[in-house]
Parts: C-alpha cells; sequence; structure tokens
DNA sequence: TTAAACTTTCAAAAATAAATGAAAGATATT
DNA sequence: AATATCTTTCATTTATTTTTGAAAGTTTAA
C-alpha cells in the first residue's frame, strides 16, 4: 500500500470509528489527520485534505480543543493558527474518558438514583423497577469508575501487574 | 416522584444514553422498557407504551435479540409472541462488550495493522505516520483486550481485589 | 484608523438515520 | 383449504444531524 492510500484509510477508519461511538465524523477525522502529521497543520490545509467548508473545520476544531485532545499553535511571524493533536495515546484516552463521564454517564447517574428512589407500592411491577434501577445505578457507578481508574493506571505498577495476569 | 413518572424518565434516559453511544434510540428504550418489567411484554404493549409503529418495533426487537440482550418467549394458549430482557448485567455488559468489539473494534484494529505496515520511505513524515499509526494500534488491542477481561471478571475474585485496591 | 488576513457564527441546505404503514409472509385454528 | 391472528419487510416519509457559505467578528500591522 501506498503512503497516501494508507493515511486517507486511517483517517476514514478513525471518521467511521468515531462516528459509532457518538463523536461525529469530521470531528474525528480531523482528530486523526492532526494525529499523524509530525507538524502542526492551518485550518486551510485541513479544509484542503478533507475537503470540508471553513465553518465546518472551524467548528470541529473548536470542540476538540473543548475535549481538551487539540492544541492551538501559534508560529512566530505568521498570522494564521496551527493545530496539533494530543498524541499521547494514555493522555488522549484519560481526557475523552473524563469527557464523556462528565457529559454523558454523570447525569444518567443522576436520574437513575432519582427514579430509583421513588416509594414503591406492594405491587410485583413498583418493586421490581426500583430493583433494577438500583442495581443499574450501582453497576453504572462502578463502570465509571473503573472506567476513571483504568485511564490512570498506564503508569501503575499494579495497573501493569494486572493486565499481565489477567492476559 | 410518582411511579408511572419515574418509569418514564428511566425510559427516556436510558434512550438518550444509548444514542450517544450508537445505539438507536428506540432500541435502547425498548431494552429500558423491558428491563423494568417483570413480566415478558408483547409487540401490542411495546407499541403502545412507547408509541411506535408496528413495524418499528419489529426491526428493533429483532436487532436486540441480534445482540443477545433481549429474548422470545412462547406463552401456553398464547399465539403472540412475548419478549424479555436479559436483566443480569453482567451479563448484559459482557454481551454488549463482545457485539460492539466484534462489529466495530475488529475491523478497525485490521484497518490499523494494514496501514501501519506500508514501507515508510526516509521522510519525517511517512515515518512518523507509521510510527503513530502503530502505537495506535497496540493501544487500541490493549484496550479490546482489557474490555474483554474486564467484563468477565465480575464474578471473579481477583477482578474484585483489584477493583477494592484501585478504589 | 484603516485595511488586510484570518476565524467564527448561524440560518439555510444537504446528507444521513430512523420511523411509518401497507402489503406480503408466517403460523395456527376451524 | 380457507380464515384469522400475528410478524416481517421495505419503499416512502419524517426527523435528526451535519455541512455549507456568506456575513459578522477579530486581530495584526502599516
Amino acid at each position: 500500500m501506498e503512503f497516501n492510500e494508507a493515511k486517507n484509510k486511517f483517517i476514514q477508519t478513525w471518521g467511521a470509528l468515531g462516528s459509532q461511538w457518538g463523536i461525529n465524523k469530521t470531528m474525528a477525522q480531523i482528530h486523526a489527520l492532526l494525529m499523524v502529521s509530525p507538524e502542526a497543520v492551518s485550518m486551510e490545509d485541513i479544509m484542503e485534505s478533507l475537503q470540508i467548508s471553513r465553518g465546518n473545520a472551524s467548528m470541529n476544531l473548536r470542540a476538540l480543543m473543548d475535549w481538551g485532545i487539540v492544541y492551538k499553535e501559534y508560529k512566530s511571524g505568521e498570522r494564521r493558527e496551527f493545530f496539533t493533536a494530543e498524541k499521547d495515546l494514555d493522555e488522549l484516552a484519560v481526557k475523552i474518558a473524563r469527557e464523556r463521564s462528565k457529559r454523558e454517564i454523570k447525569p444518567a447517574l443522576k436520574v437513575l438514583k432519582e427514579v430509583s428512589m421513588i416509594e414503591a407500592d406492594t405491587s410485583l411491577e413498583e418493586k421490581h423497577f426500583v430493583a433494577q434501577t438500583s442495581k443499574l445505578y450501582d453497576f453504572v457507578l462502578r463502570a465509571d469508575n473503573m472506567l476513571d481508574k483504568a485511564t490512570e493506571m498506564n503508569d501503575n505498577w499494579l495497573g501493569r501487574l494486572f493486565l499481565k495476569i489477567m492476559k
């Protein structure tokens, strides 16, 4: 496979993966492009590479910066802004996990807690509802914590040990 | 909060969470409804509860059964089909993880491997591309394995120990 | 202060994904 | 074998999400 073909394939694949996980395609593609660029890239070049409009590029770059996984860079003597991606994958995973937890899981947990705390009457239906949503609350809470911990454990000997044992 | 309000809120929230994670809203809502129903539910009742069409109900139930997290049930003397959800959350998590890994992560891994194996010339750009996609391949592979292992470790003493220590 | 170079915003358009519902397909019952 | 009950399919419609691009907004420099 030739380099440009490979690069393109990578960007497309990363974009598709993103959209399956609730991140929009262009956002993931921009991120992919930046990840494999050794140098910071201008907005103009991003638009050109991905064949997207100025507005689209601008909005998605902003979103990526909000997530903390893309940085603006200023080059002296240049008026334009350049962009680079977080390239440390452990750091990337931590930031994505934190962001999604904050935006999606935490609010869902709040609702789960609320609805699991209603006063159930004696009916089977209501008792079952409370039992099931309570379990779900515990479960999601546990998963959320694990996500946090797992992302932190990359440079942690106990984590590595755990991985070794579990493999 | 009153029971019906709580039930509705739960279904809506679970649906929204689903769509943020690449599972369509109705599919997640049907699953939510079945999770909190102590008894198996007919298609008619699902349509009525969620205010959706017959076709929609049918297709999403099929998808849920393909994922292995909803089961058909036949009641003797009844012509209609009834549906129940997998209620064991550990089992549920395992099945979802397996399915998404199979459908999305494995194919992405294949591409990552491919593109990271191109012959890079001496240019910085190509060398960086190979280095970065190789790292990504290792990382995603590791994460995918961890997902597998994590879902299996619920009734596993070592896993529990790990959780305890890491908390 | 003005102009040039660049970025952001957002209403409208386009693309994509999901839902509908009527017809076709099953399956059981008489 | 005809009928009744229920489910699935899929072309069309509807809803949602994403993208565009032109106008407004910024920043820098002369």
